[in-house]
DNA sequence: CGAACACTTGACTAGAGTCAATGTGTGTGG
DNA sequence: CCACACACATTGACTCTAGTCAAGTGTTCG
């Protein structure tokens, strides 16, 4: 298990990797650099993701895997990884799984990025986050802290810091949320929903449990603790 | 083996998949549609591509596979495809990564949807069709044939059709290409990776082979004729 | 306290979209 | 063989969303 700062990279863009890394407390996100500084945030994660599983069949890293607060994570090698998915072919598919819905995520980027005007990206990105951070237990309905930056948002929606900031300030005076990513309370919940035109069914999130059962399905990829 | 026109659906959004397609002849692309009409293209598969081998494990389609133009493709049943890659682990991997190789091109995509320009992008596409239709030998570093419209091509980059006509026109101004999708003559190879930054280590493809040996390496995934 | 970082605001610019019309080539039916 | 329809490509004029630049204002933290 190793400890990060915020804003330190766990594996960088072109590193062979050996290993894959399992978020346990804190966030991470995935992003490419272009040659002349433009960043690309292709995804956020949260306690119990594998970043990077990919590279286990994929060994030269494409992108690279950031923190964004402090963060702990554990790591298995892929000599490990590898001889288990050989001999349990159920875990094999779990993970192949996993980062399908990983490809699925990206294909509703895609959209977003291809499509969708600014409000629309902005709002379709706090009702996942909400969502996701729902699924591991970091969020309620009422709201979440996520601790991006405007720039971050901008750089995952390809929009400037500037517009992030402006479309913000339009959700606050629609009274759709209030606050700030690292504290954001949400006001109007469909709403957003209804902004951002957004249909979680991409995620892929097993359906939430009545009460207080467990969650029965497919295999989760580890346990979860909030940090903050 | 079934046969398509041009501009027919393979697969729909929200369809239950329970088999996967292999490209046999002819071009589709996958993509997404708004609830407004928008669309957003998510990729174009060449022959030997099977464009929805993540239905295997995600069942339930979150995005279209329709024809480009005339198209054979075969298909076979999940559960057969299930039994294989629970009996032959190196099949499964090999499954894997080619799912692995499409999100890797989704996060090139993604990069150039957030970053980068029109031309860049524009650029960019035509530098990978270019690379993967010579992988499958339908193209060679002269040009290539690829049955997409302006309006294709606006809806993969997101960009509008008149767009895509200037910019491919600055292309042709500027020494670059000669002629459209369906007939493109390639002037300047290296002035077309430079203007699209294009690196394209994110194809993963096989090194080329020297003279005429076969090809060794990774499991190729189908054997493509040309059609047109 | 002061540096660093994030957020906010205003003024101006520019890249890309929209609208509308006009080519251009192809195929088809009479 | 021609007339017509259709799909795609092209062009011009105008608009607008989002970017850029530059200057603030917090706020946190060493």
């Amino acid at each position: 298990m190793r400890s990060y700062n915020a804003r330190a990279d766990i594996v960088r863009d072109g590193d062979q990797s050996h290993e894959c890394c399992l978020v346990l407390t804190g966030f991470v996100h995935r992003s490419k650099l272009l040659k002349d500084g433009r960043r690309q945030i292709l995804s956020f994660h949260t306690p119990g993701d594998m970043p990077d599983l990919q590279g286990l069949h994929l060994p030269v890293m494409d992108h690279s895997v950031c923190t964004l607060m402090r963060t702990t994570a554990a790591f298995i090698e892929h000599a490990a990884v590898r001889q288990i998915t050989r001999e349990h072919p159920g875990i094999a598919e779990a993970f192949w799984r996993d980062t399908l819905v990983d490809a699925a995520i990206f294909r509703e980027w895609m959209t977003g990025l291809g499509q969708r005007d600014a409000r629309e990206r902005v709002t379709h990105l706090l009702c996942e986050i909400s969502l996701r951070l729902r699924g591991v237990g970091l969020a309620t309905e009422a709201g979440f802290s996520f601790p991006a930056t405007q720039t971050d948002i901008g750089d995952a929606l390809g929009l400037s810091t500037v517009h992030v900031n402006r479309v913000l300030q339009g959700l606050r005076g629609d009274g759709l949320v209030r606050g700030n990513l690292t504290a954001l309370t949400i006001l109007d919940w469909q709403g957003l929903q209804a902004a951002g035109d957004f249909d979680p069914t991409y995620l892929q999130q097993r359906p939430k449990e009545a009460k207080g059962g467990e969650t029965s399905g497919h295999a989760s990829l580890g346990s979860a603790q909030a940090v903050h």
